[in-house]
DNA sequence: ATTGAAATGCAAATGATTTGCATTCTCAAG
DNA sequence: CTTGAGAATGCAAATCATTTGCATTTCAAT
């Protein structure tokens, strides 16, 4: 079967996105509303099949967005809110990494931590 | 009173240790043991005292160690083994994200996912 | 149609962390 | 020294996101 209906649909809800998703945002956009471990063994598979990504911050749930982006985060030790960018230097390390500790690099996590435009000066 | 006995024994070890460590693996460390929950919130306490930072993966727990430490992490997708490292380029991103986005950065998360040398041939 | 493997729904379990509340501690004021 | 208020602690229960077990359904191949 691999690819049926619901995951399908929530590839699709991922892919147009402009943003990462939480498996409850997910859920809730998906009109045929399949059960809740549903969403969550879908995301599952597409992750393992590499259709799509994810990231946990300190707290609060994962967000999912589509491997064929490239994301990194700002996220407000805050509010939790999370703003992404897209400038990325990782790769400079990649070599560096991998002879050194023999770690064979699938993907690079980087974020910055801070305060977002409103809460700053709150 | 602030920074208790609990609370300074637990900074003293997470100072000490070489590596970021759990709340578990701290409160199993700490001689006196004081119960779980004072564990948690000493450490909510130090982190917000900026002696301490954390960071959590994908899954399993978050990880503390020194403020006083740089760390980045190979994170292994597949057993879950971190392993630390601290080369670190961050810092030529903070200007350009600071005028882009007026978000005020106080720290940044970065690290690789992969699979680490027991897990790459498995 | 029949069958078997995989996917789904549902409810209960899990793991890490947090919370409410009663108790205990600390330390400055009397 | 005693007291009393505010903070820290212990304990048990709650919480949140996610996962799991199990019974049922679906689908594709025979």
């Amino acid at each position: 079967m691999e690819l049926t209906k619901w995951r399908e649909e929530i590839l699709k809800i991922i892919e147009k996105s402009k943003k990462p998703l939480t498996a409850e945002e997910i859920y809730k956009i998906n009109k045929f509303k399949p059960n809740f471990s549903t969403v969550y063994r879908a995301l599952k598979f597409l992750e393992e099949k590499n259709l799509i990504k994810s990231i946990s911050f300190d707290k609060g749930p994962k967000y999912f967005y589509s491997s064929k982006k490239h994301y990194h985060f700002l996220y407000c030790t805050n509010c939790g809110k999370i703003e992404v960018f897209n400038k990325c230097i990782a790769s400079q390390l990649e070599n560096f990494i991998y002879k050194n500790f023999k770690f064979q690099i699938t993907d690079h996590v980087f974020y910055f931590k801070g305060l977002c435009e409103n809460c700053k000066e709150g």
